[in-house]
DNA sequence: AGCATTTGTGTAAACGTTTACATTATACAC
DNA sequence: GTGTATAATGTAAACGTTTACACAAATGCT
């Protein structure tokens, strides 16, 4: 019980942290059975992993995290790219992102283009360096980007792409997402029925190739209808509030308005609503707005807004399951694109078209 | 010239990554050398330094950063934990971390506590293992969080708390924050001073010391003015849009309403202003609304919403910053408690009250 | 009892860096 | 030239794991 002079283990004193090997030491075994104990606890005895429990539970022991990821070469991280955390569908898309990582003991690395292509080299970096296991991509990226990503000099990082559209160089990468082009048809189809001729459709930046994707759904369905499109009423504004309010601005500047507008997204249509109101038009009599995504904030709107819905958690877990596929079971990339169902919510942003 | 036979390793050919061992035999070096013209540039000879440069592009070698974080103990990535990522304030806070974080290297790794206390395991196992170089926390946690973020058994990870009040558990690590009990003064007795005597609170979750700070501000300011509170003025509700809606519903159900109603965040006014729309009454000439936070879409809500500012940004700069400085610096923890200024931003929805 | 399995444990190498220390090359003085 | 200080490089150990392999012990068979 007397045991050695000085150099005693005991408890707390060292500010080293406590290795396998102390543990090994107290529990009178190798450290490779501590390390079996810990991750194939069948194969060692009953007896062995009991007094190594012990010794764990003493020491304090909590395996180094750091030495295992380099050890394993895995790091139990996800890196998300996306615009911007702050856009409420995108906190939908990363709820149900998170909510499967997690029970799948991942962690979050999330890093935000802010709209632009500055963390391509951000980007660059991770997937040379493996600071994560994959890569979920919701963000559109310069061609620089893309071209990292798809580098085979490096060995290719699973990415899974969400929501966004695929690029051309990026094809062949798994994705899960809505039609963009159908959904943009169905909501101008919509104000169409409802009467409207004269439709205007506000966008963010050109660079998504999703917005464009929008456009291209709004252009068929005018098109399908022999709707012309005046070239103003197409009109790019940055993708914020401020962004909407001034290319409403521009849009209602002139004689002969658009009775219609078709917002790229919900944060968009918010402030379009605003700017229109303090115009003193109405909404819808004077003019119908129509969102898309469906945020939680749409059905509090004054008027709540009518908008394309997006299965944002639902998008978030598809595309998690399918990268953690490629992740662990080391499955072999299948660029399959799989499409959600999107859906018209009507609320009290629409009326008739006064035709 | 004609070099070798079978074993060049020439260019791309092998799957396996490319370490520093092969850099050096290209270049000639030892792998010593080829660290350090990596790390002390100064301390190796142009010439050695320009042909380990050129076989560092041949070879299209980059640093193992597992391997380096193993090495070094250090990560390069800093915790994130809030309560939700999908409150526009903390996605601005947010914005001020990542700059900073960002401009020095830094990684952010975040999780949510979705207001409940569910992580704290997560959180413990980031603190015994580090994962993370450094915690930034915003959200106020379990007493069995707080334990083993501040025990002593392991040597403790950096922290530094931002935005929320600190429970006396944290007492001791370094914050940042308004002084929320003056603020909420400042908001009821500007309600006060314009009227208004009986003044409703809604707020979120008890659990948040710092809304319970707001409560004791809206108190004082009651008090020292003489204004009875009755119990159903104070109201708690999920902090979400939901939340509010039930929690405003519950406030008009009765005769002898309030005629001003302090919300605890912006988000929660955002709800209450919609019920209070939608049961038919005129903000602000029926009833007066105050918010929490200056959220983005405060100045575009119909009315623009009367609040306290936060300068979020500045925060999350700041409490980067002073976390980076223990982080790197080693400094030892000085428990300071930063206070930042707050602002009152009047807009329209408060209005005299009708006495 | 002997042999063949099976089971449990230990030994030691490996992962890719960084760095203290030893060694060698270079520069500068006389 | 020799000697000394300085600069550049190499050698090898270390970080904390995991795991292939070797070995020992226990078990099951005849």
């Amino acid at each position: 019980m007397s045991q050695s002079i000085s150099n005693q283990e005991s408890e707390t004193e060292n500010p080293g942290q406590v290795s396998i090997k102390d543990v090994a030491r107290l529990a009178d075994v190798s450290i490779a059975t501590v390390s079996r104990c810990l991750n194939h606890p069948d194969r060692v005895r009953e007896n062995t992993r009991a007094r190594v429990q012990q010794a764990i539970l003493k020491t304090g022991y909590s395996p180094n995290t750091l030495a295992q990821s380099f050890r394993r070469g895995k790091t139990q991280v996800i890196m998300v790219v996306l615009p911007s955390i702050g856009d409420p569908f995108f906190t939908e898309v990363m709820k149900g992102i998170r909510s499967v990582a997690s029970s799948r003991g991942y962690s979050l690395l999330i890093s935000e283009t802010q709209f632009n292509t500055m963390t391509d080299d951000e980007i660059g970096a991770m997937v040379v360096s493996r600071q994560a296991d994959g890569i979920v991509l919701l963000a559109s990226m310069s061609p620089f980007g893309t071209e990292v990503l798809s580098s085979k000099s490096h060995q290719a990082l699973p990415i899974v792409i969400g929501c966004e559209n695929i690029t051309p160089d990026l094809a062949g990468f798994p994705s899960v997402r809505i039609d963009n082009v159908a959904a943009a048809r169905e909501a101008t189809d919509y104000l169409i029925a409802l009467g409207h001729r004269k439709i205007a459709f506000i966008h963010g930046q050109m660079s998504s190739l999703l917005t464009r994707e929008r456009e291209r759904g709004y252009r068929a369905s005018m098109r399908a209808a022999d709707l012309p499109i005046e070239d103003r009423w197409v009109v790019e504004g940055k993708l914020s509030i401020q962004g909407a309010i001034q290319a409403t601005r521009k849009l209602l500047n002139h004689d002969h308005n658009p009775t219609a507008i078709f917002c790229a997204n919900d944060e968009m249509a918010m402030g379009c609503i605003h700017e229109i109101k303090s115009s003193g038009l109405k909404i819808p009599k004077d003019i119908s707005i129509i969102g898309f995504d469906d945020i939680r904030y749409a059905e509090i709107l004054d008027p709540p807004l009518t908008t394309i819905r997006q299965p944002a958690e639902k998008i978030g877990e598809r595309v998690m399951h399918r990268l953690l596929l490629e992740v662990e079971a080391g499955r072999s990339r299948n660029g399959q694109v799989e499409i959600v169902p999107h859906e018209l919510i009507i609320r009290e942003s629409t009326g008739p078209g006064n035709v």
